[in-house]
DNA sequence: CATGGAATTAAACAGTGTTCAATTAAAAAA
DNA sequence: TTTTTTAATTGAACACTGTTTAATTCCATG
């Protein structure tokens, strides 16, 4: 076939993302498809050459949106949370963890994609990964008593920790297998750090 | 061709878990192929379900050969660190690190591996996993004023702290990408952490 | 209506994991 | 020693991948 109206390139786009996007979370990372995603799209494997250039793009497209979507989870958890520092953190831990926990393939799929230093990020895909950083930045970095370089490492620091416990547990990795509450102990970590790097008037 | 006496089965299994290795190590764990690692060793695919009885096992024995360089790779550095406190901590998050980055590919096929919890882990393979575990057991909860049972949990939960740091560095992830020293970032952490959780007269 | 250009596909290629009948070598039995 | 049994090893088949490219088919423009 050629050019086929029924589809606008955007909504292709979207659409192939769409199909990516459900299989990944059905299948997850290493028995995902390009071929089946084509597939259930309605087109052959060579359309998503076509719209992302190659299949490391696509993938980049379909974690973006996994992307947006955690950070609107986080937003949404955050409108019911408490007022106080701590508990607008534990909150933020809680909510990380639960889009993992109700998302696994797909959240998975993230860090399962290694991409190449050669390919370069489109800047959309760039800003969807860096939406989701900025909300800790809003959340934790303004509360501290430190210079804007030190809270943007030490937050990056936190989300490295947070991200350690939710790896571990998801993978069923040996090191928490026995944890009943791997979100909570993720939590505890973040705010003993915390009070190291409060000022004495916040603490 | 039938059995074959150039190779015991023990020398035939580790024959295969050493080339596997070494391909896991060239390659990483999503260009890894059985079939190029049976025909390195001179065998054929077939072999290694034979030897191994599926593909998840080979695997397996291939990531337990890199937890036993990895638990010797940290008691090496401890020979060197310091005997204060501190000291020792540091000296083994940064080995922690230090294997990690020396070894990224096999490092990271340990986590990529994702074992379906229908597969049963032989206690060999368990053992290999736990030896490096209670390496950090035994130089971090024996100093610490708690009863086992927590002592456990605080060391699991900082194993995962660091991993986490780990793996966002190595995967060249978002949150860790500007960060000079991701092993110092760790290693603050864990002793900040660890700080409220020492009795009074051990602070 | 024709024609050029762009979207879409089908087919080909070189790989993969997995299974299994056929083969072959060594060990056991005669 | 010769034969038979047993077990290791392979090769081929199957159904999949990702990737590239020539051929096709549709649409918009002249």
């Amino acid at each position: 076939m050629g050019r086929r109206s029924d589809h606008s390139p955007d909504e292709l786009r979207e659409l192939l993302v769409l199909s990516g996007h459900a299989l990944m979370g059905e299948r997850g990372f290493a028995k995902f498809s390009a071929r089946e995603a084509a597939r259930r799209a309605g087109y052959s494997v060579g359309t998503i050459y076509n719209v992302f250039g190659g299949l490391d793009q696509y993938l980049i497209a379909i974690n973006s949106r996994t992307f947006h979507e955690w950070s609107a989870w986080l937003e949404a958890a955050l409108i019911d949370a408490p007022r106080d520092r701590a508990g607008r953190i534990e909150a933020l831990v809680r909510a990380y963890f639960g889009f993992a926990q109700n998302n696994q393939n797909i959240w998975m799929a993230i860090y399962d994609h290694r991409i190449d230093r050669s390919i370069e990020i489109a800047s959309e895909d760039d800003a969807a990964r860096e939406g989701l950083t900025s909300i800790v930045d809003r959340e934790v970095a303004s509360t501290l008593g430190l210079n804007d370089s030190d809270a943007r490492r030490l937050v990056r620091s936190l989300i490295a920790t947070v991200h350690g416990h939710c790896a571990l547990w998801l993978t069923g990795s040996y090191a928490l297998l026995e944890e009943k509450d791997p979100a909570g102990q993720a939590v505890d970590r973040v705010l003993e750090i915390l009070t190291h790097h409060l000022t004495p008037s916040e603490s």
